[in-house]
DNA sequence: CAAAATACGTAACATACGATACAGCGCTCC
DNA sequence: GGAGCGCTGTATCGTATGTTACGTATTTTG
């Protein structure tokens, strides 16, 4: 079975012209970054000219150039989506229990926070820490549990942190007291619900400041949100995984936290005694 | 110092405004794949307009579109040649401007699942999936969103699953509906709740088997408990981590959800076709 | 609240890119 | 050694792509 271009090439570089092979060997040598650049800079490289780089991705069952290209890109993509772990690496050093659930959820979260600068954790915390005006959290099906945990955490040490529970019209109601000073805290991944779409666009017309914790195909809220924060999802299971999301929360809440200290540590004493 | 462009993203990100922000946020987010395709069909994955993209990546500090692109492709040639950076590269090791509170997640994961035999989930899974009789899920303050993330992945794959809300005197009346035949999951990590606790108690007396998530130093229900999983929670923060249980769960919905293949995707399925 | 500044999208433009036709050259096989 | 075939490069064409100018909307500032 043939799954890669540099495998297709190996297979039919025997029965191919000087020039084509030419063209073959030049990309394997540097594959594929050559097969990203254009003909002309292809065929400069192999030493050819650019009808025999057509020609060439022509006979590898190709219709076009473009089409060759996104082949590659798309061989890239899964390529570095998978962490080198799967390339090279002994199941983690500790007698691993090779539960391959653990190993890719911890690859999402190198991966989720490696895509996350802490500037721009940062910014959010800031945002939420200064509250001009209130928070609201809500969340999917399954990530509203996300959105009840972060809010469990904030209402602790501030006040006006709101959780948007219960039927889309409770929620809806509630848009009335959301205003450009507010920020709305959503969790929404695939498969994405039409009612928070449509719930981020009316608090976003509202002036509202959205921050989205979605996955990495990004929901459709992202297109009104101030700040998006994509995780990795993906695990070998039949559902998706919000683990990295929900470190990413923890993070957020604990930046948060420090960002309010002293007033936090004061308010959270003054809870305890309350009790 | 900056290197890549990511970096380079993050940094100023903050001072771009809301069009090339999306733009931003899309590249990071499925970096860097999105950039090495046309400025079109970047503009419409972000859902802006191609000149945004243009003054995005001239903010970036590129002449053009081109010489970003190329900028890109060098990148990721350098990743390519040598896979032994990527593996463990961001920051440097030690050095770790990446966040400690990441560092100390994934510990606490590692430490939690070598104390955490296969065999023993393999247990939970399966007397979670022979539902014999009814499972009830509850939490804690803070823990409670993991029982109803739990909750929510149960219910599909299984009927009668129950998640317990609301107020303490609600879920005291429930005791009556159950039995030896059912099982109850508690989430209760510290400070441990005595209201908690009780309930765990009674329902131990009427027979209930007890399935206990919990932190390293083990709620007082453990005395009760037929399973317990003792998960780490400490991060440099001022709050503890429940993300490690967070991801017990997670490989335990897995788990359960496995055993009940093909049962369970039929009951999928016909979920789907009710909505 | 008014006015200025900034940001964004629409539409027209020019370029550079991939595609194609054609001619020259070398190679093979009678 | 000559005829035929196949491979390759040159030159040209159409088009998709990146770029720019301008008008409108939105936000910021006084």
């Amino acid at each position: 079975m043939i799954s890669s271009i540099a495998e297709l090439i190996a297979d039919r570089i025997g029965s191919m012209p000087a020039g084509e092979r030419r063209a073959a060997q030049t990309l394997i040598a540097s594959y594929p970054m050559i097969g990203l650049k254009t003909v002309a800079e292809f065929s400069a490289a192999a030493g050819v000219s650019s009808p025999t780089i057509l020609r060439f991705v022509a006979r590898l069952g190709f219709q076009n150039y473009p089409e060759f290209q996104s082949s590659l890109q798309d061989e890239l993509a899964a390529q570095l989506q998978s962490p080198a772990i799967r390339t090279l690496n002994p199941p983690s050093p500790g007698g691993g229990t090779a539960s391959p659930m653990l190993e890719a959820t911890l690859d999402n979260m190198r991966e989720t926070f490696r895509h996350l600068s802490d500037r721009q954790l940062a910014d959010i915390a800031t945002r939420l820490a200064e509250r001009r005006g209130k928070t609201f959290l809500i969340g999917g099906r399954f990530t509203d549990p996300l959105a009840r945990y972060m809010a469990a955490h904030l209402a602790i040490i501030q006040p006006d942190v709101i959780h948007l529970a219960g039927q889309e019209s409770m929620w809806r109601d509630r848009l009335i007291d959301m205003g450009k000073r507010d920020v709305l805290v959503i969790f929404d991944i695939r498969r994405y619900q039409d009612s928070l779409v449509r719930f981020a666009e009316k608090a976003h017309q509202r002036g509202v400041q959205i921050v989205l914790f979605t996955d990495q195909w990004l929901s459709p809220i992202a297109r009104f949100a101030r700040h998006v924060i994509a995780g990795r999802t993906a695990v070998p299971s039949a559902w998706d995984s919000s683990a990295a999301l929900f470190v990413v929360a923890e993070t957020l809440i604990g930046a948060v936290t420090r960002q309010l200290e002293p007033d936090g540590a004061r308010r959270i004493r003054e809870m305890e005694e309350l009790r």
